[in-house]
DNA sequence: GATTGACCTTCCAACCGCTGGAACGTCTAG
DNA sequence: CTAGACGTTCCAGCGGTTGGAAGGTCAATC
């Protein structure tokens, strides 16, 4: 299987898999006598692991300890574990800043008219300073 | 006052305000005869704009448009008003996202033990796809 | 007057996770 | 033989920032 195949099949793209296997994220894929990548069964298989870890919102860097556990048959799940116990709560501290911005962009459009006038309460905040800076 | 004054007195540092400066995005400063910069409080003033425009998240270059309706005391409210609201969806859209992630991890963190075995419902579903690609 | 140290300047590089393009090699079909 | 659909490498850019190097300028102190 050649990577526009191996693209096909784990929906990563020709691209990002030279990327991933040159910062060395995924196990080298062989070469044919032509130099062309060869893909097996199981380079499309951490393609779509990778694929996964990513839209979960991992780090390049974790997905490297996620697949070098994967790989390791005698891991112990406490490992895994503490990876994606990190990670939410991680990803809960950028929620909670988003839910933040959310609430004072919210409460900024309400107070602004949006006519053609030229009184603007989201500049007045935004210059006056009395948005809290987060 | 100098750059190191400005940086103080904003809350920017002394690199970004180059940088803010270099990329049109900052009123440049004035030149001394040494040709230190020189900032007065309007300088001060729109860096503190730029700042609190970015712990909202605006991107750069929404933060050029904010700026250039804060500086045109004639603009319309409305437009202010679109600008917000626009990035007030992008934000929400950010948290959206977030909130699948972190109530996917919760049910695969939830689901691994998590002591000394290697059995690991999260990397089985990293490695099997029973996670949906999100 | 010379040195020290705190400031200023510019430019260049790195971070992260891609994406695009250029310039070139290789295979297959018509 | 040529077209075009692949493959390869390398280099550059996005956004927003930070760091460092190499050098200029100022104050105070010795």
């Amino acid at each position: 299987m050649r990577i526009a195949n191996a693209a096909r099949l784990s929906g990563v793209s020709a691209k990002l898999i030279r990327y991933y296997e040159s910062i060395g994220l995924l196990s080298p894929a062989g070469r044919g006598a032509n130099g062309y990548r060869v893909f097996d069964e199981r380079n499309v298989h951490e393609l779509r692991f990778i694929k996964r870890a990513r839209s979960l919102g991992f780090a390049i860097k974790q997905i490297g300890e996620l697949l070098g556990l994967w790989r390791d048959t005698k891991r112990p799940s406490r490992k895994v574990r503490v990876l994606a116990e990190r990670h939410q709560k991680a990803v809960t501290t950028r929620m909670e800043a988003h839910r933040t911005i959310i609430d004072v962009l919210s409460r900024l459009v309400d107070a602004c008219k949006g006519d053609d006038r030229p009184d603007c309460p989201i500049l007045d905040e935004l210059g006056t300073g009395s948005t809290r800076t987060l």
